[in-house]
RNA sequence: GCUCCCAUCGUCUAGUGGCCUAGGACGCUGGCCUCUCACGCCGGUAACAGGGGUUCGAAUCCCCUUGGGAGCGCCA
């Protein structure tokens, strides 16, 4: 059998990461089983569907480096498709035109409830209309079965059974033609021959109506696996309040695709304690029937620690290229200054996110505009003048430029003034970077290069002997 | 209200009847390392929602209660 899945977002926001999820295990189980992977674009709301939603879901899908074989579809261009299918099952007497005003339908609704009956539609039409209300576009809706039970062999739920009298006879399409949801998914699902349906569980309670549909056209169901939603950090289903729900806003903050998508993998699903997942070892292990049942909240923690772990043990190579994604934002061309992966095996030991890599980084590309207050009070004082003015010849004398010479050129000067070396790469510190935080003095020496260094030395010195003596 | 789904540390999870005085990870926290910030290393904190069964034995199976979630649209 032959493994197809599809990712079937309505362009109507973002693409965020509960939708990512979804997209990931069906990317994932795709992948697994040498299937295809197509991407739908639900876009039957005429009303709510932006070309940018489409954009920004595209763009997401490329980020994450979730490719698709198929697509992207534009259900809004198949509608000749579903009327077709829609004709076909009226003369099938499998759909039939309901005249019910929108009014009456809130009547009945609100009935339903007040006799503590779940709200669903009486089936007024469905025996046919003898005298049409002339003016009125009726809707079309689908012939539920009254009798039996539909089962759903879902493969992360197991056996969930509906009973068929619960069903009432849904819209396929609308006044002005349009076809619904439910049964475009349907018609696509059939069509694009689909084999595992892989969704959020909001789906559930819609299976059965989708699975009546299709086998009134006489198609055989496809798997179903149903995820649980994800839920905020407060246990509320994830929404915008609870902060960053946007895949591109991790991307804005900082984050490695690989290491969001390492973190959506692992909610819900395990492999025995193992918490790193490269992509390769996701496709290779990743078991959708072993995805949890249950709902899982949101820990930006420990998506955070995720990110730093990628930053730290990730290919310097590949963590520069999105570095200079960031620097860019803060208005530095990386070229102008050292080698940016040798900026980034320096730093990635102190970054949790590129953003702030970047911000840590910008001193080694430009001038900083001032010291940080607090540091240059405590390290830049008048009495590490001498020091750093010895320090200053020391360096400028060095022979070489490079890690080993500087260290020692540093440790050398404070041996001979009779300092601990913190004492002397401290007020270093600030006077090259602005503040008290970088990598190793040598190597923050050896990449700012000499001429900076010197050039910062001088102006640290200047600034020591202006300030007033009163502190 | 009705239907459906769910329930192990704060969070993600291991666990599929004995290996569990419940393991790992994030977080928090004590210590070590140290030129800063970090990284790393060692240690600590903390859970089977409650009640009934089944069984020689239950976190694991069944039922009930409670608590969460979803659906019930001419939205998707």
């Amino acid at each position: 059998m032959t493994i197809r899945t599809r990712f079937a977002p309505s362009p109507t926001g973002y693409l965020h990461v509960g939708g990512a999820r979804t997209a990931l295990f069906s990317w994932l189980y795709a992948r697994q089983h040498g299937g295809t992977f197509i991407l739908r674009i639900e876009d039957t709301d005429l009303e709510r569907s932006t070309a940018e939603s489409v954009d920004a879901i595209l763009q997401g899908m490329t980020w994450l480096g979730l490719e698709y074989d198929e697509g992207p579809f534009f259900q809004t261009q198949r509608f000749p498709r579903y009327q077709e299918v829609i004709r076909q099952m009226l003369k099938d007497g499998q759909a039939y035109h309901c005249y019910c005003s929108k009014e009456r339908l809130e009547i009945l609704r609100t009935e339903q409830m007040a006799r503590k009956e779940k709200p669903r539609y009486n089936g007024k039409c469905r025996q046919g209309v003898a005298n049409p209300p002339a003016g009125v576009m009726p809707v079309v809706r689908f012939k539920n079965p009254h009798d039996g039970v539909v089962v759903v062999e879902d493969i992360i739920r197991g056996r969930v059974v509906f009973q068929n009298s619960e069903l009432d006879d849904l819209i396929i399409a609308r006044g002005d033609g349009s076809p619904t949801y439910n049964f475009t998914v349907v018609v696509d699902d059939m069509d694009m021959n689909i084999s595992h349906v892989i969704r959020g569980d909001d789906h559930l309670n819609n299976t059965p109506r989708q699975m009546n549909m299709l086998k009134a056209l006489g198609f055989t169901p496809p798997v179903y696996a149903h995820v649980p939603m994800i839920l905020g950090p407060d246990g509320a289903r994830l929404s915008k309040r609870h902060g960053a729900v946007s895949v591109m806003q991790y991307r804005d903050d900082g984050y490695l695709p690989e290491a969001l998508l390492n973190y959506l993998v692992r909610l819900g699903w395990s492999h025995g304690d193992q918490e790193i997942f490269s992509i390769d070892e996701m496709i290779k292990l990743f078991d959708v029937t072993q995805v949890h049942s249950s709902a899982a909240a949101f820990n930006p923690e420990k998506l955070l620690w995720l990110n730093q772990h990628y930053i730290k043990d990730g290919d310097p190579k590949h963590v520069a290229h999105h570095l200079s994604h960031h620097l860019g934002k803060l208005g530095i061309d990386p070229s102008q200054g050292p080698d940016l992966i040798e900026v980034v095996k320096a730093q990635r030991e102190r970054a949790k996110t590129l953003a702030e890599m970047a911000i840590n980084s910008a001193f080694f590309y430009r001038n900083f505009d001032s010291y940080d207050a607090k540091d240059a009070a405590t390290h830049l004082k008048p009495e590490v003048e001498k020091p750093l003015t010895q320090l200053r010849e020391s360096l400028a004398a060095l022979p070489r430029w490079e890690a080993p010479t500087i260290h020692d050129a540093v440790s050398g000067v404070a041996e001979a003034q009779g300092l601990k070396l913190g004492k002397i790469a401290q007020p270093l510190r600030v006077a090259v970077a602005g503040r008290a935080i970088s990598p190793p003095i040598d190597v923050t020496l050896t990449l700012l290069g000499r001429d900076k260094t010197l050039e910062r030395l001088d102006a640290a010195l200047e600034h020591i002997r202006i300030q007033p003596v009163t502190a």
